[in-house]
DNA sequence: TTTGAAATTGCAATCGATTGCGTAATTTTT
DNA sequence: AAAAATTACGCAATCGATTGCAATTTCAAA
């Protein structure tokens, strides 16, 4: 074979003396054309080393079998384990995933959607990156025609298929459990309150304070701590108030959680004997610290999964208008050493 | 705009009464268009929201300006950021990644490698998995005249690009810092050495032993011990010897080397000062276990770069045969807490 | 042997964008 | 103002596969 020349339907009819339609209909599996000649033509295409050219077919049949997936970062656990879920389920059904990273910049992100579109995707996924509120590029989506799925971070006013986690429900039991493990002065590390995952996680720590009778204190809560730096920082500030905390929950993620130990470390204030400490997503470092951490694990793959089949599931709805839905998985409290005050874990 | 009707370069030129010949080229910036209905023409596509049909022009144009990455895992530290730093440098080229895992398995791989080929990707770019060592697949890949390109687990009888990392040199100085640090007995945890850059981290193992003198002790060096559990159950056989080794270079990753430093720890083997460890990948967790462990960054982002670069530098080559090429990026060696013998790290 | 129904195959348009070639319109030159 | 040289635009084919409709063949029933 020569290199740029690919064999198409023409070059099997051809030597076949047949016409492109049978060769079509035979690669296709028709019931339309003789059994002899489908085989023939089926050795042929092998003998050739014919690949069937995607493009002009998606072109004619109007769809392109693609899913396109765009995440803040690929290279971050959760996202790399959602993407694999993704791909899992989606590579089963013949569809291609095409990946953008918006890089948590909201430019990007327009430019990833609306590439997207370009490539005339059947599908768009999507978690929304931290700066920026505006979703017209999202709008433009839907008003393409292209399904539109969120998932982990919303835009919720935007009615479309989404799946998410309980945070809040997650978070009430984290800090529940912090309470409960002996805990009674709890901090937070909150995230980007423009995130509504951020700020589910915080209606959750509040709702459980308030069910245990536990007044809040503004000066336990942190903004904006949700990297390992910001953590650090967050908790050095927290532990030299005239009233520390005993407990940090770094509701953001694992990372400020390690921010959170390693200050406690340098400080030399026992975990978990003086400070509890929780964190969030299980990243896997999470189970190796000294002492392991305690946190909530989001089942990323099966998010991705998830997504995957809610996709193939709406696909076959023939309803001209694809109504809202929202799947909620419930995250799980891994309990860990960092939260054993009392010595249990 | 009606769910499911795009608008067409026609549509755009039905509305200003001229030809969809005129409306492609002012799309395209070419310079046979006057600049006012050029003008006219961006303005009305604008209005009507049009959107490029991406598969209709690299249909026409015979490319896709995509390319396919096929590697064993997507949620693996090292892929992820990879692939990441493929997107990166990809995407600003307005390049899109269709992304496929072989999940190790010989056969997803083929599928994965023949798909990308039905999609007319411009490239292939792939890291072999672990199992299988038959490259007809990749062979075909050529023969289809698109561009192939194999990083970081390569076939090596097969002349194409490549970007590798120095495995052998970089195997070589973790073990000859071990020797340096006065660790004389020093066991190797290996991995399939189907694998080229197994079977060169082995080399340099070698290599480093000859080079000061010290003698290849065969029940030292364990076979297949590629992940956490299989390097603990390696380092228990290790442990137990007559005469153990003082010292274990995980070679097939960070993963294995926790295994070691479990298993150290539940028998109460001091690390570093009884048993140094040192892996391999510069896993993020590495830093943060106690002691962190000695190991080897691979430069994995940039990794993804240099792929990405090497194919837009080749693709302008016009040489009608691409001479196989090797990149080779040399790691760099991490010297951390598990290797301090004498206090130093 | 005819007739009718069913099974095969061919014809030609279509998906949307691109591009070589030719013609008309515009500008420049003399 | 006519001739020459540009410039702008249209025509029609093309990329490769699919598909409705028509034409032909096959086979069985009458």
């Amino acid at each position: 074979m020569k290199k740029g020349k690919r064999t198409t339907i023409y070059d099997i009819a051809a030597k076949l003396g047949i016409t492109a339609s049978s060769v079509s209909r035979a690669l296709n599996n028709s019931n339309q054309v003789n059994e002899k000649t489908r085989e023939l033509i089926m050795k042929t295409a092998d003998e050739l080393n014919y690949k069937r050219n995607i493009l002009a077919s998606n072109l004619r049949k109007g769809h392109s079998k693609t899913i396109g997936v765009v995440v803040p970062r690929i290279n971050q656990n959760f996202f790399a384990n959602v993407i694999a879920g993704i791909e899992e389920a989606t590579y089963q059904k013949g569809y291609n995933l095409i990946i953008c990273q918006s890089g948590e910049l909201h430019d990007k992100e327009i430019q990833c959607v609306n590439t997207l579109i370009n490539q005339d995707v059947d599908c768009i996924v999507i978690s929304v990156s931290a700066d920026g509120n505006d979703y017209q590029h999202l709008q433009n989506v839907i008003d393409h025609g292209i399904q539109l799925i969120q998932f982990d971070r919303v835009a919720e006013e935007l009615e479309t298929l989404k799946v998410i986690n309980d945070n809040e429900q997650a978070s009430y039991e984290a800090v529940s459990h912090l309470i409960e493990s002996g805990y009674k002065r709890i901090g937070l590390l909150e995230g980007p309150q423009n995130l509504s995952i951020f700020k589910q996680r915080k209606v959750g720590y509040l709702r459980a304070l308030k069910a245990y009778n536990i007044d809040v204190i503004d000066e336990l809560i942190v903004e904006n701590a949700w990297t390992k730096e910001l953590g650090a920082e967050g908790t050095r500030k927290l532990l030299t108030l005239p009233q520390p905390p005993d407990a940090i929950f770094a509701s953001t993620s694992d990372f400020s959680a390690l921010g959170v130990l390693e200050v406690a470390n340098a400080m030399k204030i026992k975990v978990p004997a003086e400070l509890g400490i929780c964190g969030y997503a299980n990243e896997g470092f999470s189970e190796i610290t000294s002492p392991s951490i305690t946190t909530i694990d989001q089942f990323s793959i099966y998010m991705g999964q998830t997504v995957a089949n809610l996709y193939f599931q709406e696909k076959g709805n023939t309803d001209t208008v694809t109504k809202p839905k929202i799947i909620s998985i419930k995250p799980e409290l891994i309990i860990r050493g960092s939260t054993a005050k009392n010595g249990k874990s």
